[in-house]
RNA sequence: GCACCCGUAGCUCAGCUGGAUAGAGUGCCGCCCUCCGAAGGCGGAGGUCACAGGUUCGAAUCCUGUCGGGUGCGCCA
């Protein structure tokens, strides 16, 4: 099932080519004046620049065309040659109710037969989650259900950062401590205690204590480093400490994307493609692609036009030591072995640029891609009230975790301010809570576009009223709260009518999804899903304000109306769904 | 120094692959609950789309420059 929209551009297209004009002229889109039309087609007007003809003119004469089929109630020219349309109600409601019919609710199939890999790059093994892995763990869920909706084979992978220097900071670190001798000690044969030495409180303090040692004395950096390539060639009683890391660092992060409703299918890092890099280096040494440069080994990927410069992809510092860029490479290697996929997203924020453009670049230039596209998909920083980035009042770092629980307090309060909840079983209400407050997360963060940097003010987005998450949630619940009571007195259910203005206007806004799921693909920005469950609710808000339901004395409109209830209650779920929100079952 | 992102209503933000009268939320001023959840609906005021040029029949959108903010630029991730 293809959307309406689409359905008209098909028309359309095939009027333009009847003109011996292209039928690409031929896009029909939802107007921007409502007030005139419900679609516009603006072809005529660049086809009369090719042309050179009197726009009008052409308008004219694919009007023409256009009003021979029974689609169209309304077919106008206006202004400089813009084609209005309007379809006849029976047209509109009987692709509502194809659309009720359909458990996708007609979601576009442009990824059929496509794979894609999402590769949420960020959080690292070690350190706690803070705000800064907020957004691309939010926009890259979004992004995986969005594809997934549209019927690509997505592969999401959290990619932690878990090989570099911050590894051997650690273990550097945990050795001038003195707490566990045993793993510094060559002469060691195993087997290394199977309970980790440090817990995931330790590793949160011991980390930055590392990281301002380098920082203050260069020996303590040295040894860093060099822990840092001992690791990485394989010392086993560092590769035994570094696997505590990892699996006790597994459960904060683990609960922090399971508090946010976030999957992935695998779990892989930097180090899982270790035993990948030595022959990938190999194989790049023995084809030339790579250089010796100031002792380290890279690769040149500046371009004779580059306006910028572009330094050298490093794969193996002077130290012996492989550096982020290396495993990269090495995972896009990995990927295209178990994946070949289609397409890479990597959901990174937007600083890291530079350092995508080297790794594509470098993956490209010897070949390392397939047939798969790379695309860093970036994103600005999430600030707090004053416009700098977000830190707890004392001026730290926010921890996820403590963001997470601040929202679901905020969401708490005004459960209580409304009155709401104060009869639920403390179970149900902490879930709505929670429910709601990662609402007002996900909500603010995704509703702007991806690449600006926002400020996110709690109070504010926490707000039940306007353009935030627990509106939408509200509006939802709403709707449930009829469709119950219709069932309670046993009113039937049955496919939507149009007789009313406000009717058809939902009906239109329902019939936007696939077209607004395909945009929202096209430019992964799932702000345009925001803006489309909004308006959503809105346009149901009015339908709801005008005619009243339940109350409705003739049966065959009550159950139409309802039925128009049942699917704008479908679409706001499935829209709140690729954005990760849930609906509460009562609030 | 070079490069990238950004500058839109009092505030927070959409809109940017060129199209009609630049939108939303919030805040402010009115109106609407004996009826399905008013956390709602309706209306009003509020903008030189940073500035200056250019391309075009047409520019918030594309190009150039200026100013202002953010970020990045070889062995961190």
């Amino acid at each position: 099932m293809s959307s309406l929209s689409a359905e008209l551009t098909a028309i359309a297209a095939a009027a333009f080519a009847a003109e011996g004009l292209s039928p690409e002229l031929g896009v029909v889109q939802v107007s921007d004046r409502p007030d005139l039309a419900q679609f516009q087609c603006n072809g005529a007007l660049p086809a009369a620049k090719a042309a050179k003809q009197n726009p009008r003119a052409i308008a004219e004469k694919i009007a023409a065309r256009l009003k021979a089929d029974p689609i169209f109630s309304k077919v106008e020219i206006a202004g400089p040659g813009f084609i209005n349309l309007d379809v006849t109600d029976d047209a509109a409601a009987a692709r509502v109710i194809a659309m009720s019919k359909d458990t996708r609710l007609g979601a576009p199939q442009t990824g059929k037969g496509k794979s894609v890999v999402i590769d949420f790059g960020g959080a690292n093994v070690a350190k706690p989650m803070h705000v800064g892995h907020l957004r691309s763990s939010v926009i890259g869920d979004s992004l995986q259900r969005l594809f997934r909706a549209n019927g690509w084979t997505v592969t999401s992978d959290v990619h932690l950062g878990d090989w570099g220097l911050q590894m051997g900071q650690l273990i550097s670190e945990i050795e001038h401590r003195g707490i566990a001798p045993v793993y510094f000690d060559e002469k060691f044969t195993g087997p290394y205690p199977k309970e980790s030495p440090v817990t995931m409180d330790d590793l949160e303090e011991i980390y930055p204590a590392a990281s301002a040692a380098c920082k203050a004395d260069p020996a303590r950096l040295e040894e860093a480093r060099k822990a840092t390539a001992e690791l990485q060639s394989g010392r086993p009683g560092y590769r035994a400490l570094w696997e505590h890391f990892f699996a006790v660092s597994k459960v904060g992060l683990e609960r922090e994307w399971g508090s946010l409703g976030i999957h992935f299918d695998l779990w892989k890092g930097e180090a899982s493609v270790e035993p990948l890099i030595a022959p990938m280096i190999a194989d790049l040494k023995a084809r030339h692609i790579t250089e010796e440069s100031e002792g380290a080994l890279v690769i040149p990927v500046a371009r004779p036009d580059d306006k910028k410069e572009m330094p050298p992809l490093i794969l193996v510092k002077s130290d012996g030591a492989v550096l982020y860029g290396t495993t990269d490479l090495a995972t896009i290697v990995d990927r295209v072995k178990s994946q070949n996929p289609d397409l890479v997203l990597y959901i990174v924020d937007q600083r890291q640029h530079l350092h995508f453009e080297q790794v594509y670049r470098a993956a490209e230039k010897a070949g390392l891609n397939g047939k798969a596209k790379l695309e860093h998909d970036g994103f600005g920083t999430m600030n707090g009230p004053d416009g700098k980035p977000f830190k707890t009042r004392a001026g730290g770092v926010m921890k996820l975790f403590d963001l997470i629980a601040m929202v679901t307090e905020e969401a708490e309060k005004r459960l209580t301010e409304a009155g709401i909840g104060a009869d639920y079983p403390p179970e149900e209400r902490a879930a709505t809570a929670k429910m709601v407050g990662v609402a007002t997360l996900k909500f603010a963060d995704l509703s702007n576009y991806r690449l600006t940097d926002y400020i996110f003010d709690i109070a504010r987005f926490s707000k039940f009223e306007g353009k935030t998450g627990p509106y939408l949630q509200y509006a939802a619940v709403r709707i449930q709260s009829i469709l119950r009571r219709a069932r309670e007195q046993g009113f039937a259910t049955a496919a939507p009518v149009i007789r009313s203005d406000e009717e058809r206007k939902l009906a239109l806004q329902l019939l936007a999804l696939p077209d607004v799921m395909a945009a929202a693909e096209a430019r992964r920005a799932p702000n345009l899903i925001c803006d489309y469950v909004f308006n959503l609710a809105q346009e149901f808000s009015r339908f709801y304000s005008e005619h009243h339901i339940l109350s409705e004395t003739d049966a065959d409109l009550r159950a139409a109306r309802l039925g128009l209830c049942a699917l704008t209650l479908e679409t706001l779920r499935k829209g709140l769904d690729l954005l990760g929100i849930e609906i509460p079952p009562r609030m």
